[in-house]
RNA sequence: GGAGAGUUGGCUGAGUGGUCGAUAGCAGCGGUUUACUAAACCGCAGUCCGAGCAAUCGGACCGGGGGUUCGAAUCCCUCACUCUCCGCCA
């Protein structure tokens, strides 16, 4: 039943010390004897009830006569016997399978937040000659942005986005869009909600206690927080033909996330908010191609920053902050001024995340392609964001502020806002 | 929201309690025939799990889950989805 379930449980079985050596680098808490021990005992019933049920099959094939009948009668019991010892051992099995997360690259660095490595700078960010502002201030100067009715209407952390801001955001995804889909990427709008199932398949666990996912009640449903989710899920129980290719998908959704217990880490303004609209791309490869894959995920990213024309630096995760999915995750982490602190103007905050998330989710989600020979394999998913517009937009106004409190647009975005050149 | 009909292997589509893992057609693979292509004819063909060096053997799977029965694709319950009609709304 669980047999094509996260991590495949054969290899568990095989490298048990590698995927404790692997949990502890993560800083994930696992029982990883004890699904060892689960699953010795589980094979033990399985193989039982399929001896069971070979001697039923023997029997049942006609007409059996009455003696016959009790001696089915007294199989069946031993059956069920052994039928409910593997189906009370389910949900514990299947929690801790669950939590084992995805291996980890070798050139990821081990530790924890703190121990990434930066790989890329575009340029060391410009002092400003005045006191830099933050984007809150200089959004709500300029008339762009209303918190309080925000949280009048859905709460703290939701807001509204006003006149040209509202225009900042179309342009940002049309822009984004203009240069991911001439790498040939499809261009998707995805449902703003998603299964259970395919939340899980994804990585995400909804009702957990830490979850960061709001769910709909009474329904199987929760709010999506990524079009990775249901991008993820687009192909779930199919067989792809990748012989012509990876597929790759660029897909705009909202983005609902509860945030819970993130009050007092960097929360000002729109950086850290419970609904934002995205910009994602994802993509089902061979394995063999994943991390070219990821490269050229984390080049569009780059692509897109140039082009916007923000200081900002690249990041290889370290082990102990990848999440349960990612095999290796870069971010992209933009010059902020409103993360400013002992006396600097400004420090990086992060905008976009390409992870390569190998065949995590695809086993999870049972996603396959035909190889070849005929044979079907778990296909790679990576996932990485192209335009974020909660994040993006700060970047802008933070980095293209005047003293007067005005506001370049880039260059690139201009055509796509009548000429614009700056917000007054 | 109301009423009804469906969901079977890559596709189409039979099968309503006992050699049905499943008839048939198409597509696929191998062969015969042919100068070649096509056609015709013959044969092979599903996925997953477990055991074995292997030939092979055992088990599971007819939308998901549960039930009835010695025995379920077939009967019952439940959920999801699809289609038709009605209502409502954009």
């Amino acid at each position: 039943m669980f047999n094509k379930r996260m991590l495949d449980i054969k290899f568990i079985r095989e490298n048990t010390e590698l995927i404790k050596q692997n949990c502890q680098h993560r800083h994930v808490t696992v029982d990883v004897d004890r699904l060892i021990e689960l699953d010795v005992a589980r094979r033990k019933w399985q193989t039982n009830i399929e001896e069971f049920r070979a001697e039923k099959n023997r029997t049942s094939k006609s007409k059996p006569s009455p003696e016959e009948i009790q001696r089915i009668k007294l199989v069946n019991e031993k059956l069920k016997n052994q039928e409910e010892r593997l189906k009370a051992s389910d949900a514990e099995y299947k929690s801790i399978l669950m939590q084992i997360p995805n291996l980890t690259h070798p050139d990821s660095p081990v530790g924890g937040e703190d121990n990434y490595r930066v790989l890329f700078k575009n340029r060391e960010p410009e002092h400003f000659p005045f006191q830099p502002k933050d984007h809150e201030e200089l959004m709500t100067n300029l008339n762009l942005i209303d918190f309080e009715r925000g949280a009048k209407v859905a709460g703290s952390k939701y807001f509204f986005s006003k006149n040209d801001l509202v225009r900042l955001n179309l342009a940002l995804v049309q822009y984004g869009i203009d240069v991911v889909t001439k790498h040939g990427y499809e261009l998707i709008e995805t449902p703003d909600v998603a299964k259970t199932d395919i939340l899980e398949g994804v990585g995400f666990n909804p009702r957990g206690e830490e979850t960061q996912v709001y769910s709909i009640q009474n329904t199987d449903l929760s709010l999506i927080g990524t079009a990775e989710i249901t991008v993820g899920g687009y192909h779930a129980n199919e067989i792809l033909d990748l012989s012509t290719g990876p597929k790759k998908y660029v897909a705009l959704s909202h983005c609902f996330r509860t945030e819970a217990g993130a009050y007092g880490r960097t929360s000002k303004g729109m950086y850290r908010v419970h609904q934002f609209t995205k910009l994602e791309m994802f993509i089902f490869c061979k394995p063999e191609d994943s991390e070219k894959m990821h490269e050229e995920l984390l080049k569009i990213e780059k692509e897109i920053c140039d082009g916007l024309g923000f200081p900002y630096r690249v990041i290889d995760i370290p082990s102990g902050d990848l999440g349960g999915p990612a095999y290796r995750k870069y971010d992209v982490e933009a010059w902020m001024t409103m993360k400013s602190e002992d006396g600097a103007q400004g420090a990086y905050g992060e905008i976009t995340s390409t992870s390569n998330c190998t065949d995590y989710q695809a086993r999870r989600l049972n996603i396959r392609y035909r190889k070849e020979d005929g044979s079907t394999e778990f296909v790679h998913t990576l996932n990485g964001t192209a335009v974020v517009l909660s994040r993006f937009p700060i970047a802008i106004f933070e980095n293209n502020q005047c003293e007067d409190g005005t506001i370049v647009i880039p260059e690139v975005l201009r055509g796509y806002m009548g000429g614009k050149e700056n917000f007054l």
